[in-house]
DNA sequence: CTGACGCGCAACTATTTGGTTGCTCATAGT
DNA sequence: ACTATGAGCAACCAAATAGTTGCGCGTCAG
């Protein structure tokens, strides 16, 4: 349960993996080294990144033929997102619009 | 500017860190050595935890006497949201609900 | 004034982890 | 069949960091 939320943000804590996902997204999936290409680090230390963001569920891959080429899947973002709503929900005004927002879509 | 994304996401990728801030806002305000209590590690673990929450802008202090309080300072968390929903928001119809609802309140 | 409590700082340790290089294996193209 | 490209190990290195202990200083209560 909090250990899927563990996972997104402690994925989400490197500035790297944010960028290596980033790009992911906005190619609309991508190749381990089509990322490497765009970054200033290896093809292997991109696929290192690529399997946290996998493990915490952020990413998908599917593999056709010798190219394996990854997708974001926002989906735990949703838990993440509920997550800080709880902690601050009563001091901001906005915050407590998207607890409403996240709290109906729940389950 | 993503510096501040940056310090939120790094702050928060810590487990340790997220309970630390959890027990904060359940509390409305803690001490230090209030939540060292609730938690296994030490009191000075916790102060350094907190200092990088305040360099998030996470968190508030005021001290007074000898006790220093925190308060959760929820606000960076909108910059947070707004990047998830900026890297999946084609991707699903809630996050894209939820963009279209933090885009209105940038600045 | 004195003792206790709470905080902040500094030094040090051990583990994590982001990154690299080097290799092997499979698939695609010629 | 041969070569080149891309992916997946595995071992290794250096830096970051979560945690500890130890100390000194300010503040509240008797």
């Amino acid at each position: 349960m909090t250990d899927q939320v563990d996972a997104v943000f402690a994925a989400l804590g490197d500035p790297t993996r944010r960028r290596v996902l980033d790009e992911i997204g906005r190619r609309g999936g991508a190749t381990a080294t089509e990322v490497a290409a765009d970054l200033p680090i290896t093809r292997q230390a991109v696929a290192k990144h690529i399997a946290i963001l996998s493990g915490a569920g952020l990413v998908d891959a599917q593999r056709r033929g010798r190219e394996t080429r990854y997708r974001v899947t926002p989906a735990p973002f949703g838990e993440a997102i509920d997550w800080m709503t709880a902690v601050g929900a009563d001091w901001d005004e906005r915050l407590a619009r998207l607890q409403r927002l996240t709290a109906r879509r729940a389950r």
